[in-house]
RNA sequence: GGCCUCGUAGUUCAAUGGAUAGAAUAGGAGUUUCCUAAACUCUAGAUGCAGGUUCGAUUCCUGCCGAGGCUACCA
């Protein structure tokens, strides 16, 4: 069934009766083809030059000559410099054409029975969303679809980091300065208003350090005495000890954040089954600590702090428990992961969060396996590089970030002026035409964020705006809904679809092929990466090979019928990828556009 | 200082140790009586520097230069 299997296994027998030597087929490294050779599978002699005791170039010669009398999936070879190319019988493209359209679960792997957790967004509850939170969004979003399509059974989480100093900060700024305000009668979003708090406070408390140092303290007491931190600290200190005032007051601001956020969400096209509130959570981890004393996996210094040392692993000492005895981040996060595993037992779990916090989370999957946690091994952390300004990192307090809201926004209204201006919208009613527009902006924004591996680093120009033509996502989706066009056709032509004739396939046609049989490794490639971008290189290569096809041979009018069937079919077949894949991505794939 | 990333066309991104380093965009030249020109075709343009391992290095190793991050009894 799968084809690089085959010719593996071919060529094993071929080293068998050639050079009489035993080739693994497992051994055996097949590549795709370069573009500008003839044959769609390489094979590299090099590596086998010691076994041939030949010269590549007849090493390659014999066992395709081999090949060529003895497989039938080997129609031609050629040999340039050591890399044996084939060129397989176009039956057997033709055959797997065929097997693709009856097989409508195509690049959905059946169950593995894996459950896999997959944390990401998990936003503080003091601000907007932002581009940065986009690219988590996206990428968390898509990685679980892409588990999903692979065989796992995936469940989405988030943790809201619903306590602490930096929601303080903005109740602080709220109740001097609110007036009571509220979501309604500013007109403004929950967390669109909690945030501009939080940015008050930033001004007020660097005004206070400002006059504090006028007054003769030094920088550091200036900062750590101007009268709205003192307040925000003991805000938090208030919320700590239950007190009902300030509690009603968190209750009441995060519900408008969670309102905000969840309209955002809804934009965005994310979804969650569960969530975690850090509010629950923070005191989690102490039985932990407590545990791992008595093992002597941590251990207690004299003023009553805990550590844990991970000098063999290459890391430092870490700190658990504070000589004050509260616990720090660290021990949240391991009582967490406790917790998670109990509500979901899962084989792996996915952190999807930012590069920075490489070495906490490298500790803490230490830490777990020194607590002789078996999940442990199924941890990772998918760090996503920043998106970084020209201007270089956003940074909250200096106003240089971009809001997630607004560039949704005006990536829509640019779909909005681009579509109308080519004229794509007659026969569109309003909510269809709206639709599409944020289909398309969506589109393009989530593939510019995604087509880029995770790991790196990416940079977003907000005076160049995101594309439609070229590499992007539209010009998938407009890939898509030009397909869509010719299957509407031929259905009211009323050809019939089946593909019985042994036709001989044009190199654009095989091309399609080609990289259509690709696609469930694609998917499983992506799925053991954790790399969107792996899906998403992929369709635009589809889509790009799909156009030239499209432009270079006719589909309707050609003579021969079961050439009209073999294109349409094909053209199918690309839809449903395209789709299929574009869904992996979180983007939408319109019909007509 | 220590540790971790990353340096590829003007720009934004690709390249399981493999062939002539791919795209896109910006630049130049073309294609529409024909299924959607958000398309297609042609053209020009890049591996930070110096060594090493290898039949073969953008990829692995060492040093240097440059960018970023982590290195809190913060979360």
């Amino acid at each position: 069934m799968n084809l690089e299997k085959d010719i593996k296994h071919a060529i094993s027998t071929a080293f068998k009766e050639v050079f009489n030597h035993l080739a693994e087929p497992e051994s055996i490294a097949l590549q795709p083809t370069r573009k500008d050779f003839e044959g769609s599978h390489t094979f590299v002699t090099f590596p086998y030059l010691k076994v041939s005791k030949k010269g590549p170039e007849e090493t390659g010669q014999l066992i395709g000559e081999f090949l060529k009398q003895n497989s039938n999936l080997i129609a031609e070879f050629n040999v340039v410099k050591g890399f044996l190319n084939f060129t397989l019988n176009d039956n057997i493209w033709l055959d797997r054409l065929r097997q693709m359209q009856t097989d409508i679960n195509f690049g959905f792997a059946p169950s593995n029975g894996y459950r896999v957790m997959v944390e990401y967004s998990s936003p503080n509850t003091n601000k907007p969303l932002h581009l940065g939170h986009l690219r988590n969004n996206f990428i968390g979003y898509s990685v679980s679809e892409i588990l999903k399509a692979d065989g796992y059974e995936v469940r989405k989480v988030q943790i809201i980091n619903d306590r602490g100093i930096h929601i303080c900060k903005s109740m602080v700024a709220y109740q001097k300065f609110g007036h009571g305000e509220t979501p309604e009668s500013s007109n403004l979003k929950g967390d669109h208003l909690i945030g501009k708090y939080y940015v008050k406070f930033d001004q007020e408390y660097k005004k206070q350090v400002e006059s504090l140092s006028a007054n003769g303290a030094d920088a550091k007491t200036a900062k750590k005495e101007a009268p709205v931190l003192v307040e925000a600290q003991e805000t938090l200190k208030k919320w700590e000890s239950g007190d009902p005032e300030t509690v009603a007051l968190w209750k009441k601001m995060n519900g408008w954040v969670y309102e905000g956020f969840n309209e955002t969400y809804e934009k965005m096209g994310v979804d969650f089954d569960s969530f975690y509130y850090e509010s629950d959570t923070y005191l989690l981890g102490k039985d932990l600590i407590e545990e791992g004393l008595k093992s002597g996996a941590f251990y207690k210094n004299n003023d009553g702090s805990v550590w844990v040392d991970l000098e063999d692993e290459g890391l430092d000492k870490k700190l658990l428990i504070r000589s004050n005895g509260t616990a720090v981040y660290m021990t949240q996060d391991l009582g967490t992961a406790d917790m998670r595993h109990h509500d979901y037992p899962f084989e792996k779990s996915i952190y999807v969060v930012g590069n920075e916090q490489d070495y906490h989370f490298k500790v803490l999957f230490l830490i777990l396996k020194k607590l002789g946690r078996s999940y442990f091994d199924g941890m990772h952390h998918l760090s996503y590089g920043m998106v970084d300004l020209p201007s270089g990192k956003m940074k909250s307090r200096e106003g240089t970030v971009v809001d997630a809201d607004e560039l949704i926004d005006e990536m829509r209204g640019k779909a909005e002026l681009k579509t109308k201006e080519l004229g794509k919208i007659e026969g569109f009613n309003e909510k269809q035409a709206q639709d599409l527009y944020h289909m398309l902006g969506l589109g393009a924004l989530k593939y510019f964020l995604l087509k880029v591996d995770p790991k790196k680093r990416m940079l977003f120009n907000p005076e160049e705006s995101i594309e439609f033509q070229g590499n992007t996502g539209p010009f998938i989706q407009y890939t898509h809904a030009r397909i869509s066009t010719i299957i509407r056709r031929a259905e009211e032509s009323g050809i019939t679809l089946d593909l019985r004739e042994n036709l001989q396939l044009q190199p654009q046609e095989l091309e399609l092929i080609r990289m259509l049989v690709q696609y469930p490794e694609k998917v499983h490639e992506a799925a053991e990466t954790y790399t969107p971008s792996v899906i998403a290189q992929y369709v635009y290569d589809l889509a790009k090979e799909y156009n030239r096809f499209y432009t270079e041979l006719i589909i309707f009018g050609e003579t021969d019928l079961n050439i009209t069937i073999l294109r349409v079919f094909l053209s199918i077949q690309v839809a449903s990828v395209l789709k299929k894949g574009l869904l992996l991505l979180g983007i939408k794939a319109p019909e007509r556009m």
